[in-house]
DNA sequence: AAGATGGGACAGCCATATTGACGTATCTTG
DNA sequence: CAAGATACGTCAATATGGCTGTCCCATCTT
């Protein structure tokens, strides 16, 4: 990365001194962009009694529906009994459903019921909203570049399955 | 925000349609992004029996020396409840102290022991790695992109907040 | 037939958040 | 100065969303 050449510091300072600045404003940046936009749901999950948890799953099966277990246990990165809870909750209020695979039948595929599905988009448009606000007031040009940076903060053996989530709409 | 000409929809199709796209990959990415920086400093604080909560403490306190606990209670959004038991454990562990505020009595003003400060850099430089690396292979104009998006997210009231702490370094 | 894999479930625990109520010291204002 | 607002602390109870460990069954692979 350039170092912006404006920078007054002795010709000395080693560049990891230099970046600190750069790196604590996005540190900051993250953290508010990314608690503020989630907490834009949280009254509509409320009104379900459901939480953050149940959203995320949600929202992972609206993106790719009839996705195995395994594969939204992957993607959430927690572990099987957190998110068995997580499913069980959602099924008992008629959001998601199962259907036994068809290549391996030891597979459930999960996918959203109507009601899900409805649900899941009112919930997103809250999302839309306040993405589409920040991407307007910033250009399209940074909207690239917010992409590029947060794709490298995706370790290597994560970006594949990210990849594969954008690949197919 | 322009919309890729390329995007190969009838002309009829409502800005909306046309935006989903984008919009989903940033809630994707801002999910991943954010995770997966976050996660790199757990086994650091697990190394002291510490969470994240108490690292959002420590960050913010390292960030500005003598915040008041109203101040950080607004930037972590959380009840005074929840901060307090965090920052006792903070204080138990010997990273912590406050000192009486000099022309309000009744405040407690927060700064980080040597020890606190010591362990904050630990961190902060597993968060400096990740996030360095990540601006390096996006380039400094993505980084710029990458900062106007995130400030697009964060809500009118909190801006002040955010520019506050990034003025005085 | 044996082992690996996908999924489910029980029990118990921990971290982090919440609400509500109450107390004390200190500052501000009529 | 008295009254009220503010900054902080604390007790108690509760919810959420993670975790580990263990065991189970069905199904696929070899």
């Amino acid at each position: 990365m350039a170092v912006p050449s404006s920078v007054s510091v002795p010709p000395t300072a080693s560049p990891l001194f230099l970046r600190e600045h750069e790196v604590r404003r996005g540190v900051e940046l993250l953290f508010f962009g990314y608690t503020r936009l989630t907490r834009a749901i949280d009254d509509g999950l409320a009104e379900h009694g459901l939480g953050r948890a149940h959203h995320r799953a949600l929202y992972f099966i609206a993106r790719q529906p009839d996705l195995p277990i395994s594969a939204l246990l992957k993607i959430l990165a927690i572990t099987k009994q957190s998110l068995g809870r997580v499913l069980n909750d959602l099924a008992d209020k008629g959001l998601v459903e199962t259907r036994t695979g068809t290549i391996d039948r030891r597979q459930k595929l999960l996918h959203l019921t109507p009601e899900g599905v409805k649900f899941e988009a009112q919930l997103f448009e809250a999302l839309r909203s306040g993405l589409a606000s920040a991407y307007a007031a910033a250009g399209q040009e940074s909207v690239t570049g917010f992409w590029r940076v947060l794709e490298g903060l995706i370790p290597a053996e994560d970006k594949a399955m990210v990849i594969a989530l954008q690949k197919d709409i």
